[in-house]
RNA sequence: GGCGGCGUGGCCAAGUGGUAAGGCAAGGGUUUGCAAAACCCUCAUUCAUCGGUUCAAAUCCGGUCGCCGCCUCCA
């Protein structure tokens, strides 16, 4: 039983998705007007594993997330660089969808972008001021939120307008000071499309609301995003899509914590815009593999604050390396099966045969080893099941991990065969992948061949002078070197 | 001012009533020509702090201290 903790009620409930099987899930993504920074890789990697913990224990996801392609921050943007908002939006989203490919983040279902949608988004307007709940004024059109008794709903905030000092703005205008802009007016020489109110562009809100009812209906399952999200762009959203349809938009609001920087090793790194510190996503692909990054993330719960120092992703580097040595130990274990042998096991068969979300508490009794597996995998299912629990789930994995390394030498071949399958599908499910990124960049295999036969051939000879110098240097390259018997292996980081 | 979150070993981080998971780092040992990897052992009588409830609290209640987020664009 899976149990989803909601913004809305401050507290975990039981899934149950609106129409069985099926999932309808919308996270919202990035204003493309900039580079990645780590920031963004929280969300996009957490929703990311839901999903794919969602899809093992046997849902069919829809998953929607959009791109924001216009807003004031697009066009500031582009109008310091001289270019187009169009051009300056697709460059970005071209670096965000690099940038999360490279963090195992799959593609969405559906990726609508806000510039094809301003007729949807028209229609929603038209069909709220049809209710008589949005008004026109010199500046735009608005929700009034007075029209809809549950503002407030989700994120708690009160609705009256008494604290007024702490906002910026003012506007004479607007009935209610809660009021958000549905559509804005151009000024001169901005991006604008034609509406019945005149020229403009949407506000920031209106696009999830619109795209996720062209696409489910605005009949949300989930709705993910930053925790900064939840007010005022998600009750926002929940308010102009509720106000339309009358229904609930979404039954589980989710929303991840925040990453906060801090010094590390005396150096300060300063959370902010400015340029060319380790903040953005590119230079911490330069501390740790991407996959690091995805493994500290997870490594977290989604709903904590998580600190973000180079030093721990060289930390999660090396836990990470824990787990590809065991299944490269547990694969050539496998290798040593003989021909035509049958590799899984009965256990492992069962498992893999029965509905995933049954597998939890039922009898999947395994002797030796497999009793190992079979832990593994209930345990994967029971942390995931509490609210995506990942850093339990990577504990039962490294449990299971000391498990297979003091086992191994005793190990046949099928248990071999059910561990590393079991192991590798678990990593999966939190998107990670079971071997080592192919390195790149530090010379051909051929030439590391080369070296290694001339140090065997010293090893041989005792020379073990100029063996130790191929190996160091090897080593100050990035080439692991690994003596196992007779033969050399090695590893590039 | 309003709403919310966090404070667990050197560094991270699970744990929301039953007597402290896991990772990284560190030290000792086994193995190895030496390494690497792996394995074994050690590493929080204690969970910011004070007080309360309870047979029992890191977990519940109240106070205090510290840090952070949202209320304005922000993942």
């Amino acid at each position: 039983m899976l149990n989803i903790y909601t913004s809305e009620k401050r507290d975990k409930l039981t899934f149950k998705p609106r129409n069985g099987k099926e999932v309808m899930m919308y996270v919202c993504g990035p204003t493309v007007y900039d580079s990645c920074h780590i920031g963004h890789a929280r969300p996009a990697v957490v929703f990311d594993t839901i999903r794919r913990y969602l899809e093992y224990a046997g849902y069919a996801v829809t998953f929607m997330s959009n791109i924001t392609d216009i807003d004031d921050k697009i066009i500031r943007r582009a109008g310091e660089l001289g270019i187009s908002c169009a051009a300056l939006a697709s460059r970005y989203q071209d670096e965000y969808e690099a940038d999360m490919a490279a963090l195992g983040v799959r593609s969405p279902t559906i990726r609508p972008k806000a510039t094809e949608h301003i007729q949807d988004m028209i229609d929603l307007i038209k069909d709220l001021e049809s209710k008589g709940i949005a008004y026109c004024t010199s500046r735009g059109v608005w929700f009034d939120v007075s029209k809809f008794a549950d503002y407030g709903r989700l994120s708690g905030k009160v609705t009256d307008d008494d604290s007024t000092e702490h906002r910026v703005e003012t506007d004479p205008e607007k009935r209610n000071q809660q009021d958000f802009a549905l559509w804005k007016f151009s000024k001169p020489g901005e991006p604008e499309w034609e509406s019945p109110w005149g020229a403009g562009r949407p506000g920031w809100h209106i696009e999830c609301s619109a795209m996720s009812g062209k696409y489910c209906g605005m009949e949300l399952d989930i709705h993910g995003g930053g925790a900064d999200l939840c007010f005022p762009h998600h009750e926002n959203e929940l308010a102009q899509s509720e106000a339309a349809t009358g229904k609930i938009f979404a039954n589980y609001w989710m929303h991840n914590g925040f990453i906060t920087v801090a010094k590390d090793d005396g150096e300060e790194i300063k959370m902010g815009k400015s340029k060319g510190n380790a903040f953005w996503l590119r230079e911490a692909f330069k501390v740790s593999s991407p996959m690091a990054l995805r493994f500290w993330i997870l490594g977290t719960h989604y709903r904590m604050p998580l600190l973000y120092k180079p030093s721990l992703l060289k930390s999660a580097e090396s836990s990470i390396k824990r787990i590809y040595t065991c299944v490269e130990a547990l694969g050539e274990k496998i290798a040593a099966i003989a021909e035509g042998e049958e590799k899984a096991p009965a256990y492992l068969i069962k498992w893999g045969e029965t509905a995933p979300a049954e597998r939890m508490g039922a009898d999947f009794v395994a002797a030796g080893f497999g009793a190992e597996v079979i832990k593994l995998g209930t345990e994967f299912i029971s942390a995931m099941n509490d609210d995506f629990n990942t850093p339990k789930a990577l504990a039962a994995i490294f449990d299971f991990v000391n498990a297979a390394n003091s086992a191994l030498a005793a190990m046949g071949g099928q248990d071999a065969y059910a561990a590393s399958q079991m192991l590798i599908s678990v990593l999966g499910v939190l998107g990670l992948p079971p071997e080592r990124p192919a390195a790149a960049g530090v010379g051909g295999d051929d030439y590391i061949r080369l070296l290694v036969d001339i140090r065997t051939e010293a090893r041989v000879k005792k020379d073990f002078a100029l063996s130790d110098e191929i190996r160091d240097k090897l080593a100050a390259i990035g080439v692991q070197l690994n003596d196992k018997g007779g033969e050399t292996t090695w590893t590039v980081s």
